[in-house]
DNA sequence: TTTTTTACTTACTTACAAGTAAGTAACTTT
DNA sequence: AAAGTTACTTACTTGTAAGTAAGTAAAAAA
């Protein structure tokens, strides 16, 4: 049975995304998994060792869905990223970013280098998105794609820290200025 | 000696930014003041009590910070906001906000409550702002300004947490992108 | 000058976290 | 059929967290 590897790591995935990374315990994985801890130390040793495959499960399925938006126009593939937000903002989670980023200078160096990887490969989507869809003429900003990349990923994962604080209807607003900020107007009549 | 009491507040502050709310300990200020771990719960019974005192602290000091700036032209006033992270930035601190809003769900209701207060100042001032800002002409940006300080405020607060796990690079990259954005071009010849 | 208050320390308790060593039942391979 | 191997459990250790009860030395108030 694998499945009980896999339903370790996604539940675990699910606790950083509402607790935090040091805030959930093993037994907030046992008990409703109705093991006993030292099986999930059975498949992760430490703590870091599941973290870490967290991590590697979501940058596959983010590779995963990606490659499969790559046949879209880049406006559409953009607005499948914005709408993982969405359901993420419904299902009060905060992003694996939100999450991750501040507890970064606890985390062990296995972790953070996984958190890195995680930046740069979402920045590095968003950035070459955003610069063909710009010489597509489908959005419209200013400065280097790359720079525009670290804004709208900074404004997805803090929609989702601040609509937590705030209440959801900050999501709303933010992620639809922000890409009114982007589109290029076709609804002109 | 009032002097405990505030340093124990002013190092909680520092390690909210640092380690964040739930990863701190008492030893962790105990050890440096060279007091007892006690010694903390007499000023502050619960770490709710010292998270409630960091957060009062702070709102009072934003607001006075705030109402210095007062005269200054709008353009101006944000600057000084930017300044404010600029030197978190160089410090390796996260902003509380950055560091409390992704934890909000594990704190109990009157620091909940501390958090919305600061998250709903910080957004009320820079709205403000901006508002006047573009009425007078320095600022330009499209949709309401309330919408548009959100927008403003997540960029500031992630801008420090993707610093931390990117490099620091990044923060000169997002704010002085964020700030071209805002501004109304005076440097033309 | 006695009493009270302030600002702590000493010495605990309780709870819970991560992690481990040794065992076991069931399945797989030889 | 015997010998591993897999997927766990049982039962524990160690460490550390927040929090507390009782005591104390010095300062302030009566």
């Amino acid at each position: 049975m694998q499945d009980t590897k896999e339903r370790i790591i996604t539940l675990a995935e699910e606790l950083i995304k509402t607790k935090g990374f040091n805030a959930f315990s093993y037994k907030d994985i046992s008990d409703p998994l109705e093991i006993k801890n030292a099986a999930i130390h059975y498949y992760f040793p430490t703590k870091t060792d599941l973290g870490v495959a967290v991590l590697e499960q979501y940058l596959k399925s983010f590779t995963f869905h990606t490659a499969k938006w790559a046949e879209l126009p880049e406006d559409k593939q953009l607005k499948q990223l914005f709408d993982t937000f969405s359901r993420a903002s419904k299902d009060k989670f905060i992003c694996l970013m939100g999450s991750l980023s501040p507890d970064y200078d606890t985390l062990q160096p296995a972790m953070q280098e996984q958190v890195s990887n995680m930046a740069s490969a979402i920045v590095q989507w968003v950035a070459s998105c955003l610069e063909r869809g710009r010489s597509k003429g489908l959005f419209r900003f200013e400065g280097e794609a790359y720079d525009r990349a670290l804004l709208v990923q900074s404004n997805l994962l803090a929609s989702l820290l601040l609509s937590r604080v705030m209440g959801n209807k900050v999501f709303g607003k933010m992620s639809s200025r922000l890409m009114k900020d982007l589109l290029v107007d076709n609804t002109k009549k």
